[in-house]
Parts: C-alpha cells; structure tokens; sequence
DNA sequence: TTATTATATCTTGACGTCAAGATATAATTT
DNA sequence: AAATTATATCTTGACGTCAAGATATAATAA
C-alpha cells in the first residue's frame, strides 16, 4: 500500500468509469525517476556539477578521444533544445571544464573539447556517480533488476 | 540495441573499471520518464493545463467532496517545496480554478478549493489525460505491464 | 503572563529549460 | 553568379522550481 495504491483507491471511487491502471504505472516511474535523480544530484553536487553540466562532460567523456563533440552531437545525444545546449556549454566554458574551438573549415560549427580540468573532474564524479547508482539499486535483488532492466528496455523500444 | 545500449558500450571501453550495469537501469528509467511526461503534457496542454496545476487539479478532485485541502496535504502528496506550491495555487486562483479560503479558527492556514470551473476543467482534462496513458502504454502486453509495474512498486518501497 | 518554540504559508532571487526566432555560413538551384 | 534553401549555433523572454529565509499565528513552557 503505497503512495500511488492511494490515489488508485481515490480515482476509483471518484470516476469508476476511468480505468487508471496506466496511471499507477507510470505514476510509479515518475515518481521513482525523481527519488533517483534527487539522490544522483547530490554526488554531482559534491563535485561541483549538476546534472546538466554532468550530462555534457560525461558525453564528452564516454566517447573516447579526443574527447571532442559539436554542440550538434551532443544535442542528438540528450533531449534538450539547442538553446539549453548553448546555454550548458557556456557554463562549463566559464569555469574551465571545456573550450570551444572553432573549426576553420566550416564558420558555423565549433567543437567542443574537454578540458584537462574537465576530465579530471568527469573522471572522479563518474565513479562516485557509479557508486552512487549501485546503492540506489541495491534494494533490488539481482533477477529483478535484470527483469526490470529488460521490461524498461521493450517499453522505451516504443519510443526511440 | 537503444540509445542506453550505446552508452554501455562506450563506458565499457573507456573506464572497464566501473560497473554500468546500474546506469542502465537507471538511464532507461529516467529517460523513458521523460518520453511520457512529454506526452502527456500535450494533452494538458489540451486544456489549458501544465502538469504542474494539473497535479493540483487532479489531487483536488480525486478527493472527493467537497473538494478542499490545504497547502501543506497538497505538499505533502507531491514532491515539490512550498514555494512551489504557493506558486502553483496563484496561478490557478488568478484563471479561477481554484480560491484559497481563509480558515477562521487559524489564521495561518487557507483551504484551496476546487471551483466550479476547476471541476469541470480537471474532469475533461482528466478523462483525456486516462485516454493518453492508455495508448502511451499500449505497446505493452498486458503481463508485462503488470510484471512492470511490481518491479516498480518494489524498487519504490525503498524510497516511500 | 511572558517568552519560547512550533506550525503554515509566502517572498525573494537564482537557475535550468523551452519555444520561437535571429544570425551567420554553407550547399544547392536557377 | 545570384538567389534560394539548408544547416549550425546562439539570443531572447517567459516559465516552473528550488533553497533559504521572512512573516504571522498558534501552542507550549517558564
């Protein structure tokens, strides 16, 4: 009997002729992505990041050498607005963790390179980051997770 | 083979010390999350609703006669601050959704109800909204809602 | 009674995001 | 070559949220 069996029993007696069974699902995946990202924002934090300027330098990061994207790629990659991605890369621009270089071949494209300060920083937040997860999901026995895992994976298939 | 899929295979290369099985998990969760509530957010948008006095909307009626709670029971169901919740019961005041009452017997507190046009707004607005989470998840098989949506209250009894 | 602590709501200022459109450059068409 | 269309990024203004603290009232303690 949780949060969301509460609201169920609401609905139900309000507006029977309402089925609201999807509602409790995803009501139960909102509200645990938020409990999740809550406790995630907290290691960034500790590492002088949010989750915004993480996304960017962990993308930077996973891709590998030279460490390098456009502002294009990464968009493709999260789901913000290019405004949003201006605005993310002009914050890290600001504090050191990336620079910009403009590419002589195109004058409407630049790169966006991390840092050495930016790697460094990405380096150590990912792995308290990992650890961080490890714990969120620790409640989970492992078939469970790998069950959960599967059936998170089919439903966003419908999406992407 | 999805966008998280991708990610895996990238961290796997560049820090094979981490383990990202958990960031999988995590990542589909959230990003599933925000497919949805983009979604739904057109229907509310629909009915000249934003998800944010939806919620309060919706939290109002489900209720049931007559219709009343305070700031603090409205916080309490959802994970939002108070400045938020002030914020949220303005609006709807000022496109008369709702009217805060002052209570005579405390006069720290107010009772927000719901209005006659609140009523009919989150009743429509709410019978759409039942409309979209059912086609949102649709895709799914009927066993595997169900598996899902136990794995979730599981993982959620962790938080709650 | 007076002082203290608790409760309920609101205020302020900063931040991240978005939608819409602006700017500048490149590619294509005529 | 000139005009058009496409691409890449940035700008602007509005919005919802939060953290921290302010305000006002109520309950309790001294």
């Amino acid at each position: 009997m949780d949060h969301v069996d509460e609201i169920v029993i609401q609905w139900n007696r309000e507006r029977p002729d309402l089925d609201i069974e999807p509602m409790a699902l995803i009501g139960r995946l909102k509200r645990l992505s938020q409990h999740l990202s809550r406790e995630m924002d907290k290691t960034f934090a500790t590492h002088g990041l949010n989750p915004a300027s993480f996304d960017v330098l962990a993308t930077l990061r996973r891709t590998g050498p030279p460490f390098c994207l456009s502002p294009g790629d990464l968009l493709a990659t999260m789901m913000v607005t290019s405004g949003t991605m201006t605005n993310r890369i002009d914050q890290l621009e600001k504090t050191g963790l990336v620079e910009r270089i403009h590419n002589p071949k195109d004058g409407r494209s630049v790169i966006i390179s991390l840092t050495d300060k930016g790697f460094k920083t990405i380096d150590a937040a990912v792995t308290a980051h990992v650890k961080t997860q490890a714990k969120l999901t620790s409640h989970l026995p492992k078939d469970k997770k790998e069950a959960l895992n599967l059936l998170l994976k089919n439903f966003l298939g419908g999406f992407e």
